[in-house]
This record gives structure tokens, C-alpha cells and sequence, in this order.
RNA sequence: AGCGAGGUAGGGUAGUCAGGAUAUCCCGACGGGCUCAUAACCCGUAGACCGAUGGUUCAAAUCCAUCCCUCGCUACCA
């Protein structure tokens, strides 16, 4: 029985920002991914597309002063140009907005509601009177019902981190206009995630890919399933069918462009897209690490709900990091990919190798300029650059070409154990394992080179010098087919050096053992030009020069008026009592004395403060800060502490307790 | 807070499930040799209290317990 053929996808690029570094650390293994498959004999098909629903596309086109679809348009453009540069070469790049993606999640969320998995809701949700309209997600900001802490419209996420359904949300504001939003009742659809427990535990046990993607899901199965609300009130989306006021919610339509993407290349290319949606696949998402729930437990139930197949195989990339910090664009630390790396003339092939051979593909990677240029330079220019240039070079110089003669079979076993090796570490997703052995064949290529010195040998024994280059030729090819996935371009040069003149990405990687036919060939010229040190030093200059920039920006902090500094209520206050909070291993439960009556206080110095030690000090107090439920307890003000580790703020000479700070 | 993934020389890694002796390999640093090549290769040197503490054991990077730190879920995110 054959297998079914492969479907690789990729997390879909939102369309409101270009393309960076982070999206390469997705893409670029999943095209190198796609291409070894490929050379071993595998059917795959490639497809991704770009996210253009939800509000932040809405608000950064109206910013703009453009249409959402303009604004989608214009990143897909963009995304589509960079892949092709960076040759991630997807059989098909679609949009979310495409006519076929509406009707395919059109379709999936009426086959969802006939099956009975979709429900009607009445909920109180947020709505701005002044934007006039209904507040999706995270364009409301309040309170968390849950802990009291500030969150956004869908979690809560400076306290419990909770999901927050629409209308959970206390004292909702407009994040637009920061108008105090209203509730107002407004049906809504949700989808019975809650009944897909028992389907989604033994199908993650079974799942491929990588295990922080499984694990990672199969953690969050274990808690309870919330039903998701599926619908939003936007004009801009895919309409629920039947009801023109509401559209599904992005993370409904998106995931089904896989599927629409799908249909879109079968169309082009005469295929049937049901081969790989419908019944047992092989449908592999790569995706980044921040969208496992997505991938491992929406979409599948989502899939399974509508009577489609489920994922195959879910592989999750770790995050990227630069200079050693988060990545982060408004902090500067951030690398474009055209700006900062294709537009400065330089190669794709070596960002494609740095990002596959940096570190495992589940790990955290961290980006350096020098590290960059270091690996390069020693491993791909000294290591494997070198030694196909100085076979070629050699070969050409002394017999014009490729010699005659047959193979090693020493030679044909490395290079089979290469292979094997490099398989094994491909089906595994481990493509930094799979480049090392490719790198330490080209290293065993030079050892061999060096051992047997054919310039020496070439003085007394010119057969046995053509033998030992005949050898390295051999190295070369199987180097140049084995590379194809990780540096397309250098790989097809070095194949044509070798004197083919069709593709190497038309040969199965099994040609490596294949005798290289004797033939004239042209002088060599090396595969790769140096990074140089000054190179690498105005890349990371400008990369400083950003952060630089970025931190001057957030060191303003905005002026307050004499009016606005006069709104708070600060006294002094003495601290009655002082007790942890249960559960918490920060929090200290105050009772503070402030001169008219006694507070509780919720503090988080537990860490720094003994009860005892606080008992009796006079504090400084916000009295009029909003009450707020901290871990369930009421907290009704704040104690004034500086720094990390919470020094308090003491009056310098005694006062009465409810002392007016002026 | 919870749940996941991590923490091994300057960087990256193997080893951890199935405990064994000087902790693997690659890059970088230093010294020497060699030289067909954008140089590689060979020989040698330095560099790790294996996140911390405690426990089990004849023996712990590995097993157990507790804790710390980083990242993700949780702005700008793949």
C-alpha cells in the first residue's frame, strides 16, 4: 500500500507588517523540508497563503487611509516576492480573502451546524459609542473577572492568564479612543470544542512531528475544553452563512485557507484536493511555536467536527531571539528579511543554511551578525566551499575535466552512511542534525583530499592521482544533491560545475552514489564569495543603531498635569496586620490604618517581607486607586515601594497615619 | 498562578528514558607542522564545579524531592 501523498503547509503570514526573520525560522525548514522529500521520491504538495481578516488589519488599513483588501493585498504581494527571493518556493501562495476560502469555510461552518456542533448564544459584548461599533478581542481592555487584574477582551493577560469569552470582561474601554464601552446583547455562534475531549486525546498520542508541538497540546487537553465563540461583529471577514452582520472569526478562516489553498493549486494544476483533506492523509503544518493551541486542538476538532481528515503531523519552530533579546519591533530587535539581509546583495542560501544549522528546530534561536558571518565564512565557504573548488579546480587543471576511472567502494559506503544518517534525521525534523552530516561529509571529502595529497601523487603515479580525484568527484555530487534543500542555488551551481546541465533538483538524492561520467568541464570558480569583517560590522551597526533608536522612543514617558497629579490620594498609613494571601507566593494581605478608617491592601512583597518586620511601619498609600480582586482577596489601595525588590516608602519623621502626601 | 519547552566550556550540541571510570562532537581561542586550494588537514594546549540544594546508590549530567532562571501560551509575533 502507498502512502498518501505529502501536504506541507506553513503558518499563514498576517498581512499588516513585512516579512522578518521569525517567519524565515517557520518557512525555510519547511522548504528545505519540502525539497528532501521531494528528492527521495515523495508526492508533495506546498501550500500557504496570507491572513488577511480580523480587527488589526481593519485598524491598520484605516490608519492607512486604505481598504482592508488593499492593505492585504499590498503584504501578500510583499510576502509572495520575499519567499520567492528567499526561494521558498510554496506550489501555491493564496490569500484568506479569496472567493475560495469564503466558500470553503462557508461550507465547513454549515457541515458544523448540520452535525451539530455549533450553538446560538445571546452575549453581553463591548461596543464603543464613539467608534460606534462592537469592540472585538483585544480592542477592549478592563478588568479580569477572574483575578481583578488589568487584561484585554479575550485573556487576562497581566494576572491569570484566563481566556476570556466576549462580555467576560469588567469595565470594558475602547482601546481606540479609550471611550468607556457599553454591553450590549448581540447573538452570537460557538463551537462545541468541550465535545471533542475524548476524539483529541488518542488522536495527539498518535500525532507526528515534533513533541514540543504534542506535549504542548495534549497538556491543555487535560484541563477542561471551553466551547470558542466563533463569530464577531465586523464587516470585514468571511460572513457567518446566513446572518450579514457577523463574520467567523479569523482563527476560523484561517487555518481553512490551508484547505482553500489547497483547492486553489488542485484547480490550477488539474489535481483533486480531496486526496489530501478527505479521509487518511498526510497533511504536515509548520507552524511556529506561539500557535500550537491552534494547530494541535481547535483545528483538528474544527476538521473532525466537519467531517474532513485530521493533521498528520504538526512541526512546531522555536521563537528567534537577537542579541541575545526577545524579538521585539518596536524594541528595534528585529531583522528584516529584505531590508536588512536581500536588499544589502546577500545570498538567501546563506540565511537558509544559518537558520537550519543554527540549533535544533524546537529550540530558541539566537540571532547574532557575528555569528552569522562566522559560520558562514569557516563552515560553508572554508569547509564545503573549499574543498568542491579546490576537487574541480585540480580536476580541471589536470585532466580538463572529470577522469575516468571507477569509484572507491570505501568512498560509496561513506556516502551511502551519509545518506542514511541525514534520512534519519530528516524524518525526525532534525534539520541541524542533517546539515551537520552533510557538513562533516564535505569535512570527511578534505580529510580524504589532504590524506592522500593527489598534487604530490600526481608526480609518480598520474593513475593514482586520477583515482583519488575521481573519488572527491563523487564526494562533490553527492555534497551538491545532498545541499539542494538547505542552499538551492549554490547546490545547482555546483552541479553545474560538475558539468550537468539539467536541474539537481531533478535528481533523487539516491543519484549520489551514481558514477559522475567522465566529461570535459569549464575552470571552476568557488561557490561563495567571504562575508567580510567590515560587512558584518555595518549589518550589526545598523541593527544597534535601531535598538538605539527604539530605546530613546520608549524612554519618553508622557507629562502629567498639575490637575491629573492632583487626582491621587496619597497618605501615609501604618500597617495593623500582615498576612500571605493563600496559594500565592507573592502576595502579603494588609491591613492599614489610614488615620478614617482601616484598608485591606493586597501587596506583592511577600518574597521581601517578613509579617513581623511590617507590622507597626508607617507607609506611604494610594487611597484612591480602583478596588481590585487580587488572587480573591479585595485590595483597596497601594503601598508605595521602589524598585525590583520593594523598597518601602517611609516617612522620614513620624506623622500621624492618613498624613496627606503633598 | 497554571500548563508546556528548555538550562551541559565563549557559541552550538551529544549523552538523560534503560545510572558506571579522563562528559561527546562542531565552531571559536592559543601553539606547532604541512601547503593543490578563498585554504584545508594533522598534532598539541587552554576552557564545563553538567542551573541550585538535598536525597537514593559502591557509583549521578543521568533516578527522586525541593527550588531558581529563560522562553512560549500572554502587546508589537512565525
Amino acid at each position: 500500500m502507498t502512502s498518501p501523498p505529502l501536504l506541507v503547509t506553513c503558518g499563514l503570514p498576517y498581512t499588516n507588517g513585512p516579512c522578518h526573520l521569525g517567519h524565515l525560522r517557520t518557512y525555510v525548514p519547511a522548504d528545505a523540508y519540502v525539497r528532501y522529500m521531494r528528492r527521495m521520491g515523495e508526492e508533495v504538495v506546498f501550500v500557504c497563503g496570507s491572513d488577511n481578516h480580523g480587527t488589526p488589519i481593519v485598524v491598520s488599513a484605516e490608519e492607512a487611509g486604505i481598504t482592508p483588501r488593499a492593505m492585504s493585498e499590498r503584504y501578500h504581494a510583499h510576502f509572495d516576492q520575499t519567499f520567492k527571493r528567499m526561494n521558498v518556493m510554496f506550489d501555491h501562495f493564496g490569500m484568506t480573502d479569496n472567493p475560495a476560502n469564503h466558500h470553503r469555510t462557508q461550507t465547513i461552518v454549515a457541515e458544523l451546524e448540520k452535525n451539530g456542533y455549533i450553538y446560538k448564544q445571546i452575549v453581553h459584548q463591548a461596543y464603543c459609542p464613539k467608534c460606534k461599533r462592537f469592540l472585538p478581542d483585544r480592542y477592549v481592555e478592563g478588568t479580569c473577572p477572574h483575578c481583578g487584574k488589568p487584561a484585554r477582551g479575550d485573556e487576562c493577560d497581566q494576572g491569570c492568564g484566563k481566556h476570556l469569552e466576549p462580555g467576560e470582561i469588567k469595565d470594558p474601554l475602547c482601546k481606540v479612543c479609550g471611550t468607556k464601552a457599553e454591553f450590549r446583547d448581540q447573538e452570537h455562534f460557538f463551537f462545541k470544542l468541550s465535545e471533542f475531549k475524548d476524539f483529541l486525546l488518542p488522536y495527539l498520542d498518535t500525532i507526528k512531528g515534533t513533541s514540543n508541538a504534542k506535549n504542548y497540546a495534549i497538556g491543555w487537553i487535560k484541563d477542561e475544553l471551553h466551547d470558542w465563540c466563533i463569530t464577531r461583529t465586523l464587516e470585514w471577514g468571511v460572513k457567518f452563512p446566513s446572518r450579514d452582520d457577523l463574520v467567523v472569526y479569523v482563527w476560523v478562516d484561517a487555518p481553512i485557507g490551508y484547505i482553500a489553498f489547497t483547492e486553489e493549486w488542485a484547480k490550477k494544476t488539474g489535481n483533486d484536493w480531496k486526496r489530501f483533506w478527505c479521509g487518511e492523509n498526510r497533511v504536515t503544518h509548520f507552524i511556529g511555536g506561539d500557535i500550537i493551541y491552534h494547530h494541535g486542538i481547535f483545528w483538528p476538532a474544527l476538521l473532525k467536527g466537519a467531517g474532513y481528515g485530521v493533521p498528520h503531523a504538526i512541526v512546531a519552530s522555536g521563537m528567534v531571539k537577537v542579541d541575545d533579546h526577545k524579538f521585539s519591533k518596536s524594541r528595534g530587535y528585529v531583522v528584516w528579511t529584505n531590508d536588512d539581509y536581500l536588499d544589502k546583495g546577500l545570498p538567501a542560501d546563506y540565511l537558509r543554511y544559518y537558520l537550519l544549522a543554527y540549533t535544533s528546530h524546537t529550540k530558541e534561536l539566537n540571532f547574532s551578525w557575528k555569528v552569522f558571518g562566522e559560520r558562514i565564512n569557516n563552515e560553508v565557504v572554508n569547509i564545503f566551499g573549499n574543498f568542491v573548488y579546490r576537487t574541480l579546480y585540480f580536476a580541471q587543471k589536470e585532466w580538463e575535466g572529470i577522469p575516468g576511472g571507477v569509484v572507491d567502494p570505501a568512498i560509496t559506503a561513506e556516502i551511502e552512511k551519509c545518506l542514511v544518517t541525514v534520512n534519519g534525521y530528516m524524518q525526525e525534523y532534525e534539520f541541524k542534525g542533517a546539515v551537520d552530516s552533510i557538513m562533516a561529509l564535505a569535512a570527511f571529502g578534505n580529510t580524504y583530499i589532504q590524506t592522500n595529497a593527489p598534487w604530490k601523487l600526481i608526480k609518480t603515479d598520474r593513475a593514482a592521482a586520477a583515482h583519488v580525484i575521481k573519488n572527491c568527484v563523487q564526494i562533490t555530487k553527492a555534497l551538491a544533491l545532498l545541499l539542494e534543500p538547505v542552499m538551492p542555488m549554490t547546490a545547482q551551481e555546483c552541479w553545474k560545475q560538475l558539468g550537468y546541465y539539467d536541474q539537481v533538483a531533478n535528481h533523487p538524492i539516491s543519484d549520489a552514489t551514481h558514477p559522475v561520467p567522465e566529461a570535459c568541464i569549464k575552470a571552476p570558480t568557488p561557490l561563495f564569495v567571504k562575508m567580510e569583517e567590515e560587512q558584518v560590522k555595518e549589518l550589526d551597526d545598523l541593527l544597534q543603531k535601531r535598538v538605539a533608536e527604539a530605546n530613546k522612543k520608549t524612554e519618553k514617558i508622557p507629562m502629567v498635569t498639575f490637575e491629573e497629579f492632583q487626582k491621587l490620594d496619597i497618605r501615609t498609613g501604618k500597617v495593623l496586620s500582615a498576612e500571605p494571601v493563600p496559594k500565592s507566593n507573592k502576595l502579603l494581605k494588609l491591613q492599614v490604618d489610614i488615620g478614617t478608617e482601616t484598608r485591606q491592601i493586597v501587596a506583592g512583597m511577600q518574597q521581601f517581607y517578613k509579617s513581623e518586620e511590617l507590622v507597626g511601619k508607617d507607609v506611604v498609600v494610594v487611597t484612591n486607586l480602583a478596588p481590585a480582586k487580587i488572587f480573591g482577596v479585595e485590595s483597596n489601595g497601594m503601598v508605595l515601594a521602589a524598585g525590583d525588590a520593594a523598597s518601602l516608602l517611609v516617612p522620614f519623621r513620624p506623622v500621624e497615619p492618613g498624613s496627606k502626601i503633598r
